[in-house]
DNA sequence: TTTAAATGTCTATTGATATAGACAACTATA
DNA sequence: TATAGTTGTCTATATCAATAGACATTTAAA
């Protein structure tokens, strides 16, 4: 990890080391001693002054990942990224497994609305069909992991927010609304420096990337049962597809 | 798009315009016009000053995106994203199909080396075991869309980089070497900002994202032929996943 | 108990970022 | 050919980002 920071492009110094070491820490570099380098050694191998350095590390500990103790160091707190296999049977509670404890969906908002032309398109209604609405966060360990908005049909499914609310997932509310098994029909991912709704429902620091997945489920008849715009914290989650 | 761009964060509130102008342009709000509003219009939007709406129009006018003319207005040159379907027969050249005109993969360096940790476990080879490993950019119309880092095992496909140079294709340099036929097995995603060297190859400026893909194909035993670290300009492309 | 090594705090200075206002130069149109 | 609307350029000022140095405070180990 040289110094490869670079100058007068609109993101500060201290947000670029601040990337990098977390990127660091998340591939494992730190691993044996479970603490950042020292800000005199980093600072050198970034090639900036310490107190760049240190600007760098309060944002770290800001978001939960770093603690500093003076007179030993800068501990390591968190380093985990959660893996989000996309297949056919993707379901974000389920798919998490091992990897935290608890996951939990929390319900934001919603509403009854009519399709505009997107949600029509993925969702194969006619434009200015009704849908319900929810916006939900989703946590692990109480951790936000991501945020989205989701439509559904609102003829087949006008009980959703509050069978999401109940069971904190869309598989057990789906299940309580008589739709016993769903596939992922479709997935879009593309990727965004994060907005200021992201920050606060994400627990994010400004600059930070966010991961957008459009997806869209079926029923096993193929008929589009949910279409969810999400945004992920990129540093917290990667995607796997298995084909 | 309302006055959302946030002070005193790292990020500079220029760039923060030039990313959700570009964004705006990409989704196609201004197809109307075909032109960005006025620099006034835009200043008071996002409650800047128009000298920091310059300055990202200047940003956006460095990448290509839009060219201010005096006296007219600022003008959209270019409003594409590519999408990448990523299936069990995921392919570079082949899957852009009418997107682009001309799709090219270029050759910047290659070599013979031992398997590490990581392309072993993917290759299913043992540790150390000696790989083909090569560097390229991708182009579309001759704008870089990628950069990836492939590896191969070197039994098998000796004469890769040799054959790629010519064929400028994945695909077609297989099948010169005796493979017809190749599946995708796994595809990793994930998100960071883009590096010193995605920023050359890329043609980025600093502060971009890049969405990072780790791919693994085999033939149709199954077998694995290739694993690819990829990175993308993540304002120029979008991924695809059908279930 | 010293001492070395690490983080914490303070002051001062420089360069980049952002704001503010005024006016020039150019384009399209009434 | 005026005129309104737009981008281009200039000066000035305030705030944030980064550097530099000095010294205090805490921890762990010699």
């Amino acid at each position: 990890m040289a110094g490869q920071v670079q100058r007068q492009t609109g993101i500060a110094l201290w947000r670029q080391i601040a990337d990098r070491i977390r990127q660091a820490i998340s591939a494992g570099a730190y691993d044996g001693t479970g603490m950042v380098p020292p800000e005199m050694v980093l600072a050198q191998q970034f090639g900036v002054n310490r107190h760049t350095v240190r600007s760098a590390l309060a944002a770290l500990s800001q978001e939960g990942i770093v603690r500093a103790v003076q007179g030993r160091g800068t501990l390591i707190e968190r380093k985990e990224r959660l893996n989000f296999p996309i297949t056919r049977r993707t379901r974000f509670t389920a798919g998490i497994g091992e990897q935290a404890r608890a996951m939990r969906g929390l319900l934001l908002g919603h509403g009854e609305e009519k399709a505009d032309e997107e949600v029509a398109r993925w969702l194969k209604l006619p434009p200015g069909a009704p849908v319900i609405r929810m916006e939900t966060v989703r946590k692990a360990d109480d951790r936000p992991v991501s945020c989205a908005t989701t439509w559904f049909p609102a003829d087949r499914f006008a009980g959703m927010p509050e069978a999401y609310e109940k069971a904190e997932s869309i598989t057990r509310a789906f299940a309580e609304l008589g739709l016993a098994d769903y596939v992922r029909a479709t997935t879009e991912i593309t990727a965004a420096h994060a907005e200021a709704g992201d920050l606060a429902a994400l627990e994010l620091t400004p600059g930070a990337i966010v991961l957008i997945t459009k997806a869209m489920n079926t029923d096993l008849e193929g008929v589009p049962v949910q279409y969810a715009i999400s945004r992920f914290a990129a540093d917290r989650v990667q995607f796997t597809i298995e084909n």
